[in-house]
DNA sequence: TCTTCCACTTT
DNA sequence: GAAAGTGGAAG
């Protein structure tokens, strides 16, 4: 895990100490916590989520960007991931309905800064936003459906863009610059047995540690660059054959006076520098063949806690894949009315080629528990998990409370949380995290299937003070803080002012309660 | 650091 | 042909 952590590039930062102690802390407690883990108090009622596995598609081509230190482009209009996060799902019972979602949460609680060629912990990051979750366009959908075909979540985009009052954005996360993310991919099974949205509500979480990184306005390891050119095709256009550069340059010199540079030679240039993570050394670890399976508890100790350090450290699991296990929630969480407007369908699935790798080993990351401890993570952690912690369980405690990290692929066990203390954060917890979540959910759930494409949206967690949730498009989403307002618990603001949404953008949201686990103390 | 515009590409 | 996704460069 720490291998991870280092590999991150982290690896000389003044920081480095602390996160090293975060990592001790973090085993340490995990071991602690293993042996009285939530999740071996929990519950683990079988729901059929157990036998889930997921692979990450074209996982070699993400532990190339692993290993020198994935950076993601964040704009205004949002900006989508490189690359893009496609998975296979198998063991899925073939006739019933899961809602597949997608979220991004804090890795850690630093800032950080590249100089010298490497990523350095600069300071303690910012407020998270509140978190939002991409539900997939498909869902709900029978497992048949999810696993016929690669599950894609190309469409999803990254922002930093903490207002966009309009909304105007689809399928957008909202993110900090030069902070360190991990997604992770949550399956909820939709069946009306299921009593989406109740306390019995099942749940995974996978988180593919190879797929953490660090949120950037332009790229700062050249090495990410050149490997964005080499494999995205809309950046063909950068890469060096020779007859382009000619091209390209007899064109900007007769259009332009700058002298151009080939590119060719630029990247030469750039090639040539270290990657800052270096990774491999200390900063992307690789994978490690083990894999791990973690039960969710009660919300309480949630996996990731066991997995992760609790003190600062990245939450991130190194390990590839991991799964959470989630279980049940009990869910207080009420359920609104969601309406889930498909904004539009996404192609869900289609990857043509399903080429997915197990991953060979997962650890257990702390991912999810790190992520949370730091206050933004927590309140991410919350939109999913808060219900857990709280007193009263919610589903959105699905997300993190109960999430075990397991291998790659990932399997779920479904257990019951159980309810759990208050943090502080908790306010957040009302607006979305998990509440939104399920609410979303149960929203999506209801709609059922026929329409596969209604269901997705993003809910947010929302933060104290600002917001989050919002629904770019139109249509699309879902979004969690109209959903707090609409409990009434609280509205959100973002940056102090209250979004108003029209109703159709946002879901309710439930409220949430957040997860103290990941708190530090856990 | 971030935003905007540009030329280029894929869809 | 239009729309949208790319990284680079300038500001």
């Amino acid at each position: 895990m720490a291998d991870n952590e280092e590999s991150f590039g982290l690896q000389n930062s003044p920081n480095d100490t602390d996160a090293k102690d975060l990592h001790e802390s973090k085993s340490e407690k995990q071991n602690g916590n293993s042996g009285k883990s939530p999740s071996s108090q929990t519950t683990y009622i079988q729901q059929g989520m157990e036998g889930i596995k997921v692979y990450l598609h074209e996982r070699e081509l993400w532990m190339k960007f692993h290993e020198v230190g994935t950076e993601m482009i964040i704009t205004k209009a949002g900006r989508r991931m490189f690359p893009s996060f496609k998975v296979k799902v198998t063991g899925l019972n073939p006739k019933t309905k899961y809602i597949l979602l997608m979220d991004v949460v804090p890795a850690d609680d630093h800032r950080y800064k590249f100089a010298d060629n490497k990523w350095s912990v600069t300071g303690k990051a910012e407020p998270a936003m509140p978190g939002r979750l991409y539900v997939h366009p498909d869902s709900p959908a029978t497992g048949a459906h999810w696993m016929r075909q690669l599950v894609s979540f190309q469409k999803l985009k990254l922002t930093n863009n903490h207002l966009d009052p309009f909304w105007t954005c689809k399928y957008t996360i909202i993110l900090n610059s030069m902070h360190k993310y991990q997604p992770r991919i949550h399956i909820v099974k939709a069946d009306e047995n299921n009593g989406f949205g109740s306390k019995n509500t099942a749940f995974c979480t996978h988180v593919f540690t190879e797929t953490a990184f660090i949120a950037v306005t332009s790229y700062q390891n050249h090495k990410i660059t050149q490997l964005k050119i080499e494999n995205n095709p809309f950046a063909k256009g950068f890469r060096g054959s020779d007859d382009m550069e000619l091209h390209r340059m007899s064109r900007m010199q007769s259009t332009k006076e700058y002298p151009v540079v080939p590119r060719s030679t630029v990247r030469q240039r750039v090639g040539t520098s270290q990657s800052p993570f270096s990774g491999d050394v200390q900063g992307m670890p690789t994978p490690s063949a083990i894999s791990s399976q973690y039960s969710c508890e009660n919300g309480v100790t949630s996996t990731s806690q066991d997995l992760l350090p609790q003190s600062s450290s990245y939450p991130l699991p190194h390990e590839h894949s991991q799964d959470y296990h989630c279980i049940k929630r009990k869910d207080d969480c009420h359920t609104g009315e969601h309406s889930y407007k498909k904004a539009y369908m996404e192609s869900p699935s289609s990857e043509e080629d399903h080429y997915y790798r197990p991953v060979s080993y997962s650890q257990s990351l702390g991912l999810t528990g790190a992520p949370y401890r730091t206050e933004s993570g927590q309140r991410q952690a919350c939109m999913y998990a808060s219900a857990t912690q709280a007193n009263e369980p919610s589903l959105e405690d699905i997300s993190c409370n109960t999430w075990a990290g397991v291998s790659p692929y990932s399997s779920c066990s479904v257990t019951t949380m159980q309810p759990m203390e208050r943090l502080p954060y908790q306010h957040f917890s009302a607006h979305f995290t998990s509440g939104p979540l399920v609410s979303r959910l149960s929203g999506v759930a209801g709609h059922t299937s026929p329409q596969l494409g209604d269901a997705h949206a993003m809910y947010q967690g929302s933060m104290p003070h600002q917001t989050l949730g919002r629904q770019c498009s139109p249509g699309a989403g879902i979004q969690s803080p109209s959903a707090a307002s609409l409990q009434g618990n609280e509205y959100l603001y973002t940056h102090g002012i209250p979004r108003t949404l029209s109703p159709h953008q946002y879901h309710t949201v439930h409220s949430v309660s957040i997860m103290p686990e990941w708190n530090e103390g856990s």
